[in-house]
DNA sequence: TATGAATGAGGTTTCATTCAT
DNA sequence: CATGAATGAAACCTCATTCAT
């Protein structure tokens, strides 16, 4: 995971208990009412602490949502660069591929789902600009992995690499409600069945 | 003092034609921006109107919503019930399925995208009763389908039935991005693709 | 989007100092112009204050009202039961809800005519059920005061209990602008002029 | 009673039944909810018309009032010229004037709950100085009736003429509530009744 | 005369943010 | 660090009034 030290612009002191407190009940109110609709004073009252005092960990509510998405995204980029790297048959990059990003989701649901819901508004909303740019980087991870299939033959030609790349982004950050706490069933279980699902298909064959 | 959630007598004309310009006006702003951060003056400014005058036409912006998504999820819902009525095999069921749905997507993507991005909203906001239980009538037609194909042994059984469900559900609609407006594929192409992929699977066999 | 009638949890410290300041100021307002007819932007000026502000310290307009009357009215039931509980001869009895009722209004004459001149709205507005319930024990006690009375054989029995009642009310309730601010009269002096009025008539015998 | 053959500034065709239709519409509005509280809606929906249409009849709501009090008050103001030139005993005036007053408020029993709830705003409100003017002459007619009879001796001289004046002014404003439509007494009975209540007290002597 | 649409001002309330204590 | 008070902008909505048809 890459390492928050540094926060943007002059905050506080970098990264205290409290602050890691706040910003897991952030998360978690993000998660539920999605960053817009989320108030301060929802995110004070889950931390116990008035939303003004917010303020003195965090500049903005912006700064939040980025602080949340940024580690994420980035050790997601990290752990997709890994697998592409080591790995060579097209097929098991994309199941390494899903395998990590369920992986992820499963460490982290709230984030996950804040991602699947919220995207839209970070282009409009500032200081996000990291959350945005690490984005793109996942994106363009799983278009390689799937052209790449394509061109060595091994993924199916018949169908638009854009529409393949998206459809699997959806399944794989809806993975959050099948797990703990949403769901019940272990991650890698659900890793299995996704993987399943979008490289077999659904019809018997 | 307190404000009257109830529709005022006397307005409302049923549906004029400045009714429906607004509505459209509306349906695109909801899908720009999310229907919590749309604001009545964002979709007055895209009508021409003031703000204000909305309330002419319409009671509350939840209104708007429920009148622009509850036609929609009804029509999907009688289409998807023909289909189950006249076909019997479940692959040509699913097939059809996905062909209704990407067809209404494509009929109106801004409903669409309205539909997967604020549904978590809907069950917090006033008048959207209805809205909610269309959306779980769709749910559970696409539910039947699968579980009837798993249980006839033409659809795998070794996952979950519940994921595939969502999990198709997100692709479906998330198709709207791939036709126009916003991307440039027809929508008969868009579902035959999505079909393939959904039951045979990304891997040539 | 719809507004949240809810009494937001966080705020509220019970009482403060500028809270009662804020009532204060808003009980002459509401006194002046009428809880319809004042608004929160009157308020908020006659506070010094900005009317968004009011709401770190009261959940509604309608939450002013009630926090300024149902002591007032509480306080009138108490009062009332008391003088009943050790007072057995009717006229006794009456003069001294007079007195009592007549206090009360000079030590809050503003309460006195927000009851005197809103009381129709209450009805209507949301919160303020109990003041409503304690308007209708006064308006009970004042009743069961004057039947006995009646029963008794020491007030005329050729006067409906119901007018008598709701007359002395009337008449009691508008004793504030006998008394300052508004008049210049001594409390108990008024008190006595409306007991002789109200018992012995206006004529001379 | 006076006939309002003009009204003020430029309106419409003087006074067709349909304008007698809304005016009574809007009485009847202005007395359950108060003329602040009361919108131009209300009175449109009651009178089966559109609010807009209303402006075709009258120039504002403002002129509604005027043209539903003045009149009362006007003749409301002979009948008590009329009395005190044609009687002499103060009492037999002053149980005249609670008679004539009664009579009133059961011919229009909406317009005294008008006056009785609302006086407070006709001084700031556009184009009532007329309705305020009436008032005033009212108001005044009740004192001279009450200092007449004081200074011959026949009313008790130690109770302030303004509080008689006064109390016995709300207690018959308040009389409409006794009367149909909302009471069920015949209104001579509770003129009777009241009389005896001011004249003679409640106290059996 | 009436309708239906619109205006524009203003109402209550919300909310991110600031700051003295 | 946290509180509690406040700000100021902006949100949704209401309402008297106007006007073309």
């Amino acid at each position: 995971m890459a390492k928050p030290t540094t926060t943007r612009a002059g905050t506080r002191p970098a990264d205290s208990a409290r602050r890691r407190e706040i910003l897991d009940a952030a998360t978690e109110v993000f998660a539920e009412k999605g960053v817009v609709a989320a108030t301060v004073r929802d995110i004070g009252a889950r931390a116990g602490i008035l939303s003004g005092s917010l303020y003195h960990h965090f500049a903005s509510k912006e700064e939040m949502v980025a602080e949340i998405l940024v580690p994420v995204l980035r050790s997601q980029v990290e752990a997709f660069d890994a697998i592409a790297a080591e790995t060579s048959a097209p097929e098991q990059i994309l199941r390494r591929l899903i395998g990590a990003a369920v992986a992820q989701t499963a460490a982290d649901p709230h984030a996950a789902r804040i991602i699947r819901n919220d995207t839209r508004h970070f282009g409009e909303m500032q200081g996000l600009d990291e959350v945005v740019r690490q984005q793109r980087a996942v994106t363009s991870r799983w278009t390689s992995a799937v052209k790449q299939g394509i061109a060595r033959g091994r993924f199916r030609s018949d169908v638009d690499p854009s529409i393949v790349t998206k459809s699997i982004g959806d399944v794989v950050l809806g993975a959050y409600r099948f797990m703990r706490p949403m769901g019940r069933m272990p991650a890698n279980q659900v890793a299995e069945q996704l993987a399943r699902l979008i490289l077999d298909g659904l019809e018997v064959r």
